[in-house]
DNA sequence: CACATATAGTTAGCATCATAACTAAATACG
DNA sequence: CGTATTTAGTTATGATGCTAACTATATGTG
């Protein structure tokens, strides 16, 4: 995502606030700095599993798999639903997962269409060596320059 | 932008503010509606733009031409600092512009490398066409489902 | 002045996204 | 049953983003 760094300032949404009566100032500028703050969160987020050889929508696709384990499988389109992407992308994430051996087939289930998957032991451990430093740029404050991804002592 | 539309439960999340320490389930909750709510919002946007044949980012760009009228012209480089962008997509996004006729060269400075544009008078026409609908939908909640984009009688 | 370094902008190559069109299997219904 | 519609997943195509490498101009330093 990117949006704005500069945001308007209050001056100029008061005066599209006085342009078009339907602009509230307060909740336009709540919105513009909602877009920003999460724009530069996910920068964080993508440059982060960057490093580790992933893109955030493999990265989702695998906390999925991961965080229910009420359930032995999953199903693209089950996957697609939970998460804001359309089919093809979850296809061509899901190649690539199956690639590095992060996921892999389940079982067949009755219907013949379905490739359900599941989260290989490699995979999981993956995921887990990133989780800790994932909630930790989750958690930091989207103002503060990045220095997210440098090793602690 | 894609993000989980489906939002790990707060019952998850304490399960990670178990496992990990750092994490503290208030915060991860307050960052992941954070990052979804902007995800949504930025949809309807792109999808806005969309119909009108913009992207976001050539959207942002006249935008910023067009809310500084303290000057005649800006460059390149510095339209990518106010925004998150690299330099390339500057680059083809003007490019896209200067076809459409939104913005156009302005008058050579003594930096022979630099190329200052300006937002023509179609250029922010279009995009005053486009702002009115543009605040609806940054005021509107990003839960209720999209219908944006819908002609208002 | 000459040469190293920095800066404005573009081009090249690659990854990821979206929509549309496709294959194949499942379901619905006359 | 047999045909129509729906659904799971893939493939094709086009737009957009990034980094890296490039051209051309500007600046800084001996």
């Amino acid at each position: 995502m990117f949006f704005l760094k500069d945001l308007p300032t209050r001056q100029m949404i008061d005066g599209y606030a006085a342009t078009y009566d339907h602009v509230d100032p307060d909740q336009t500028n709540a919105a513009l700095h909602l877009l920003r703050d999460a724009s530069l969160l996910i920068r964080r987020i993508e440059k982060y599993l960057a490093q580790h050889d992933l893109s955030q929508t493999q990265f989702l696709i695998l906390m999925i798999l991961h965080r229910d384990k009420t359930r032995d499988h999953h199903l693209a389109a089950e996957i697609a639903q939970k998460m804001d992407v359309s089919k093809p992308v979850l296809s061509t994430a899901m190649k690539s997962l199956l690639r590095k051996g992060l996921i892999a087939y389940g079982d067949k289930i009755d219907d013949a269409r379905a490739k359900p998957v599941q989260i290989t032991p490699k995979g999981a451990a993956a995921l887990e060596r990133l989780l800790p430093d994932y909630f930790r740029i989750l958690q930091s404050d989207p103002g503060d320059a990045g220095q997210d991804t440098k090793e602690r002592p």
